[in-house]
DNA sequence: TCCCTTGTCGTCACTTTGACGATAAGGGGT
DNA sequence: ACCCCTTATCGTCAAAGTGACGACAAGGGA
């Protein structure tokens, strides 16, 4: 067996919404390489540890959110032979998608931690650490995408929500604004996408408006459309 | 830095489409574990050797196709514990779509190797070693998908096809039929799918029918249904 | 109470799809 | 040469879905 040698490692693109805008959640590296910069949450694999049980312990070393409910998918691995300046080090990224929950990041890490506008990482490829930039591109895109044709979006929402929270999801992973009254059409006649709960709500302000929970579909026909 | 000891591999979901059905190349282990039974072909990754090149050297062994235009494309990473009887071995598997070359698989190494049909593959659990079922069955699934959105079909068709030739792509690797008339009209008005070399053939039988070149579109807009 | 805000329902024109008729244009057999 | 079989390609039509936008509903605050 040709054990050569490397370390492997999973790295963690938490994505959130939050005042509008798609946010990630960054760590400021407090050793070198790269001290000072910001980069993603991730750690090495242990022993017998499966890959997405690393990026559930860094999930919940991050951010206290130790649910099995938490969206937690595989992007991609990345194995450039110097991506990593200490060594060949291969890393399975991981894209979780949490709700805007009012947890400060607790980071029991003397790293700090914090939540950090999409669109402004995205416009500078130097602003992250390592491949970084790449990797955080390469699970927007595939948020982006999954948007479309999947009911993910509730994801990102508390576990009941109204169709205007839920657009808004939308608007700000996709960086643009879509009409209320279409968007409500389309959401509601899509079966399995959303169920009613029965309750309204005004905390939205204006006209009280219907909580909905998560629907049974796993895909979405036709898909929303983007654009 | 934790360098917990383990092997780094690839595997290849090659991918073509004969006889009216979509067919994966696979090698008849030689050796412990698993001896006799099929496998994906794959091996480990080299000192600063990148993972695609890995991939990119395993599929120029097993098929003698070594050029970069063959499309390839990472699937997702297996890392559980002990999906390697003989240690712990993480895998890449990448996926790569080829076109039904008269080629005979150019088998140099001692195993044998061959094309099967992955249906049948698909609908027994245990006919491969190790976890390359659910490899398999997570790149059959990509495959299939990335036809509704992308002109990846024309990976399957040499360089010039006609739209019967692409169709016949669609209904293998979807399992379905599709009527001849909106399928010509879909693909011809979708800008960008394909562009129309100028000359025709008769290889078909019947009409002859013009002869296509994939354009330059990268996305498909709307995409193609499936059923 | 009036007004402002957001929610929800409707309408309408336009596009796309799915089903399918009809015609075009080779090749092979007689 | 002619007929027939096969596949290619164009056209038609109704149904479904989309984008734009008017209209009304129903709270909260000034």
């Amino acid at each position: 067996m040709d054990f050569v040698p490397l370390g492997l490692a999973t790295d963690l693109v938490i994505l959130t919404v939050r005042d509008g805008g798609l946010q990630v959640l960054l760590i400021r590296r407090g050793i070198a390489p790269y001290r000072g910069r910001w980069a993603l949450p991730g750690g090495f694999v242990r022993t017998d540890e499966d890959l997405e049980a690393t990026a559930r312990r860094e999930l919940a070393e991050e951010t206290g959110l130790s649910s099995d409910r938490i969206h937690l998918e595989q992007i991609a691995t990345y194995g450039a032979p110097r991506r990593d300046p200490r060594g060949r080090v291969v890393s399975v990224a991981y894209l979780a998608l949490v709700p805007d929950l009012p947890t400060p990041v607790a980071g029991t890490d003397a790293e700090s931690a914090s939540w950090v506008a999409a669109a402004d990482l995205l416009a500078d490829p130097a602003r992250l650490a390592f491949d970084h930039h790449q990797i955080l591109t390469d699970a927007v895109e595939r948020a982006r995408a999954k948007l479309e044709y999947s009911p993910l979006a509730a994801a990102f929402c508390p576990s009941e929500f109204t169709i205007s929270e839920l657009r808004t999801i939308y608007e700000a992973v996709w960086g643009i604004s879509l009409d209320p009254r279409n968007f409500h059409r389309k959401v509601t006649k899509t079966p399995g996408f959303v169920e009613p709960v029965g309750t309204t709500t005004t905390r939205d302000g204006g006209r009280p408006a219907q909580l909905f929970r998560r629907g049974a579909a796993t895909t979405l026909h036709p898909p929303m459309t983007r654009g």
